[in-house]
DNA sequence: TGTCAAAATATATGATCAAATAATATCGCA
DNA sequence: TGCGATATTATTTGATCATATATTTTGACA
């Protein structure tokens, strides 16, 4: 059975489709829980029009994926999030997504190549459109491509955790002046080291992709 | 109430006491429930003499820890453990405690310095004696200092989660010939380039510390 | 009026039962 | 005997109720 292993596959890299987990998280991300909210298993019930089971299950889930924090006889809240714990995550993101593409480098396929510069085309348009959501979608596909190349699905899955916590805020803040086309550039240097073969530039060059995204979030927060 | 915040400190880095989670967690990490062992919710309960839902809860948590699977209507396993499972979370390992050595080095206080040499002292001597289990205990001081220097508690939180998936197989497998001994002085090495406030070279090291521990066990996994 | 204690309320947690789904066994048939 | 369909069992998932814990409100007293 094919869907069987789709199924596990899925449930292997920690992503196995809930529906009311996968709602509660599209809700939160999507800012209608705010940062810091607190979150009645009563209320979510009648919400989502289930009983308490799913939602229970639900909020220890999300609990592991660090979107919210359970404290034990007092119940849930959506993680507060400041410019300390963004740090934090875009500190991570860089360690792993540096790992990855260092992998990448070393594993590139013309098949990945091909993706990548696929992505990366869309990607400049969009920056010529000032397209914010398909600028945002090419370069998902541009990064998931060497993540998968990275041979790591570990690593993968925390990424896409942080990810996720950060994706929200970036919907919320947006981009500083000038980072779009920054991203297409950072992205462009990148490649040329990853066709050079050249490992430690492709790694100094990832990393400081994410310290410049970092920071530019950071910027915006304080706006 | 001083009892409130320590719950909630716990809490907040995802690591909250929880009876019946915890005495799961120690009987997969002891080999009881070993690596594949599909774990079923009504044998759990009886064992620890609890109702289903303690355990349905914790088997959420101990899913986002990673230490099992869960697949939709199928249930829950132990997550196996192979060759390339272990290399990819000491890849990760290496990579977030040299982003964590990184901020310690610059962050390093003279309190700090006492208590890692104190450890170092104490892993030594457990050396010397060839005390597996001391000298467990003393590098996990040594690395805890480190790490919360490091000043990124969700790194420290995701360091945990491997570590515990990995510390069942060091009590299983052991280590090589010799290890011991490489562990100490690669300590060494680490702490002359701190107190040299050398972060290019205790970066280098904290890698190569990891690596080292990543093929020792890898080896021994092979035995 | 302010503060503390106690009652009332709200909420999370635990237990039990019912329904849905998956795994296993049984039986008919070639 | 070997295979496939059906029935049975086992197990997970969902719903409901009971209990424990936390929060808020109320009222007595200084």
């Amino acid at each position: 059975m094919p869907d069987d292993d789709l199924t596990d596959i899925l449930a292997s890299t920690g992503l196995a489709a809930n529906g009311i987990t996968d709602r509660i998280r599209a809700d939160i991300l999507s800012g209608t829980f705010g940062a810091g909210h607190r979150i009645k298993i009563g209320e979510l019930a009648e919400r989502y029009a289930v009983s308490a089971m799913p939602i229970r299950e639900a909020l220890r889930t999300l609990d592991g994926e660090g979107l919210l924090t359970i404290i034990p006889n007092k119940g849930a809240r959506v993680r507060t999030v400041d410019a300390k714990f963004v740090r934090n995550l875009y500190d991570i993101r860089g360690a792993l997504e540096s790992l990855l593409v260092e992998h990448a480098c070393n594993n590139m396929t013309f098949r990945a190549r091909q993706q990548i510069e696929a992505a990366q085309t869309r990607l400049e348009d969009a920056v010529g459109r000032d397209d914010t959501t398909d600028l945002l979608a090419a370069n998902a596909d541009f990064h998931n491509v060497l993540n998968q190349l990275g041979d790591n699905p570990e690593a993968v899955r925390i990424l896409r955790m942080g990810q996720n916590l950060i994706a929200s805020f970036r919907g919320q803040f947006g981009f500083q002046a000038g980072r779009l086309a920054g991203i297409a550039e950072e992205h462009r240097a990148l490649m040329e080291a990853l066709w050079n073969r050249d490992v430690s530039r492709a790694i100094a060059i990832s990393r400081m992709h994410s310290m410049s995204a970092r920071d530019d979030l950071i910027a915006s927060l304080k706006d």
